[in-house]
DNA sequence: ATTTATATACCGACCGGACGGTTTAGTTGC
DNA sequence: GCAACTAAACCGTCCGGTCGGTATATAAAT
């Protein structure tokens, strides 16, 4: 996926990888458009070509995600047993599946980045959410236990994306069970 | 709360005071020492007279935070009617009136901060946050319908943290009212 | 076929400003 | 006389961004 003809990774490809990367080890704060380069494997100069400003990098790895969030939110839509809650059971697996599956991969990398440096990039992510939520509300059969559900998943997720989470494996295996249980069984058991 | 002899605010809270509007205003990545000292009032000298470096301010803006959330505890535990899943509503209750009351007065700001330069920082927050699920897990009646709404809450204040929430106030209050009723009434209404 | 032109993708030296922290010399109030 | 500063200069480093140059490929002109 997203490469280029001669089936290699295009440099933008690259330097996003390297950038989610590199915040998820030295932290979103020290991410500097030096170590971006190194780690893609070219120089500074070739990275300001493909992105001109800093900025543009972290609104790259912005949009990166949300396409690959919404990417997964399809996929999942089609995939998944049809049954009650079924928007809001999308956007919680999709949203444990990206930023959680053991290493925060995608999702956490860019937000955290972007927060760190310019609040502002984070306005495509403020509608994402809008709309997310949006979509919940009017598509749930039980919107109370859908709201919580999602909460409870953005809280995890929120705590696993800053290392805050004391959960082990299992215990988070049992709370994602009982969520799950909660959206696709409603609020009463 | 907190003042010196003449019941004038100590330096130390000034400076706290000031760093933490200060990441509210223009966000965790821009706060610099020289900005810190001109809000609360006093020279860069003084300012790292108070603070001998920039970690030692992070470090003490989440003590601070800390502190207060634990004081908050301690009141609500007094206070709050005795029933259920006590300690969740405590927990919550306390996260709810800290970081979303209007303005994110005291735990995001810290937070944030530290994330953005030094994650170690957290490091206090964790064992924090670690304490506080224990305690949940051990002493609630219903721990499952406890640990969720202490997710939720940790979602929605995470998203308000940063200015994420696509909630209006009467949003956030059926919300949160949906959790109490979560917290004292269990899982089956 | 050879030259010339143009575009793409990149290199890497360098600049300038920001910022954390130091130092020094002086001041104010208890 | 000491604690708690002020004021201002200064240092060293880091880092975003600029800029001139380069290599390669493709196209156009002769």
């Amino acid at each position: 996926m997203l490469e280029n003809a001669r089936g290699r990774k295009s440099s933008r490809e690259k330097i996003l990888d390297a950038a989610a990367e590199l915040v998820a080890d030295i932290g979103a704060g020290r991410l500097t458009l030096e170590a971006v380069a190194e780690r893609a494997g070219l120089s500074k100069g070739g990275l300001l070509y493909n992105f001109p400003t800093k900025d543009a990098l972290l609104q790259a790895m912005i949009q990166r995600m949300i396409d690959q969030v919404s990417e997964s939110k399809e996929a999942l839509r089609a995939q998944m047993e049809p049954g009650p809650n079924l928007e809001a059971r999308v956007a919680t697996t999709s949203l444990l599946n990206m930023c959680c599956g053991g290493k925060m991969q995608e999702i956490a990398t860019g937000m955290m980045a972007a927060a760190a440096e310019n609040p502002r990039l984070l306005d495509p992510v403020r509608q994402v959410i809008a709309a997310t939520v949006k979509q919940i509300e009017t598509s749930s059969d039980d919107v109370e236990a859908a709201l919580l559900g999602w909460l409870a998943v953005e809280g995890l997720s929120n705590l696993e994306m800053h290392n805050l989470s004391p959960f082990s494996d299992q215990d988070r295996e049992r709370i994602v069970g009982m969520i799950n249980r909660l959206l696709t069984k409603g609020i009463a058991p």
